[in-house]
DNA sequence: ACCTGAACACCGTTCAAGT
DNA sequence: ACCTGAACACCGTTCAAGT
């Protein structure tokens, strides 16, 4: 470990091409979803494959990247809403919140719902699920791994069906209330 | 149409390729998932990948014809389980059977989420998901579409994660009564 | 220490030739 | 009418050579 945050310091060149990846990536998964050509990806970046892998062994290393921003906004929105005096309602803003990170690229509640990746404690995945697991619990009495599991799998039903711009609220929705019996 | 079926009679021989390969494609979806090599099924067939192609113009087509006995038997189940006095019980017995289902082979969720090929009426996959429709409208206030479209997320969800053999039943529970609030 | 890009492997898909 | 299998395209992945 080279330095106190615990990121090896990368020479000027690679953290240039590390961007340059990044930024080709998130265009295109927002065209064609996670599962994009990574050649293109690279030639997009103006870099070789072999440079492509060697930052991201890896597709998966690739979309947690990507979604790195979304899910240190998810973070920073938990810790705005534990202070909301409503515990449910927080909790549904936050899910709601989630179910559209999950929903940005194609193919993307995949990398969502898989556990997150052990090493760093302090990684904005880590704080994200720490802080919606703390929501989960102070409003409902149900395990957070599996409330979080079903948010993904709202996002990722959402993304195969025909689009309804309601289905993802109302989806949400039965899964908060559950089904009426007539 | 060539006969009452509305299904044209084949040839001896493509037929019986017809059924070589879809037996090949069943073991390899056991083994390697949906998304198993194409090139593999057609050799394990003894067919040229053209005669794959013929017979079933995309993957999904052929996915269809791997789990039609699959979506039989969920007819099957569906008509028998209109009988059941208790419409609740009912529909907890025939969506467990749906998820199930929908986690026979890696990937076939998504299959059993997108809305049947239309043309025939009277197909496997149209009855099961009409049955499975009059079950949900019995029992519970929601729509048909959203109930199945959730319980195939649940069957996705599940084989994405750690394997937890209790997952199932809990996020199924979970989605027919809800979450608590503390 | 990092990058390049050729090279390999694998696979989906098509189609001209055959029976 | 159906089948064959060569051929093409595309892409993931590796690695020897270069800076």
């Amino acid at each position: 470990m080279a330095n106190e945050s615990g990121v090896r310091p990368l020479r000027a060149d690679a953290a240039r091409n590390r961007r340059a990846v990044i930024d080709a990536a998130r265009h295109a998964f927002a065209q064609n979803g996670v599962n994009a050509s990574l050649e293109d990806v690279a030639r997009a970046a103006g870099v070789g494959p072999g440079t492509l892998y060697r930052h991201f062994p890896t597709r998966n290393d690739l979309v947690l990247a990507v979604i790195e921003d979304g899910l240190a906004e998810l973070h920073r929105l938990g810790v705005e809403l534990l202070d909301d005096p409503d515990p449910l309602s927080a909790l549904t803003r936050w899910l709601q919140a989630y179910i559209d990170q999950n929903s940005m690229y194609e193919g993307v509640a995949r990398t969502f719902a898989s556990p997150p990746p052990d090493g760093d404690e302090r990684s904005s995945c880590r704080l994200a699920l720490d802080v919606g697991a703390a929501l989960i619990h102070r409003a409902v009495d149900a395990d957070a791994d599996d409330v979080r599991a079903l948010a993904s799998a709202i996002a990722w039903i959402d993304g195969q069906l025909p689009p309804d711009p309601e289905r993802r609220a109302r989806l949400l929705r039965m899964m908060l209330d559950g089904i009426r019996p007539r």
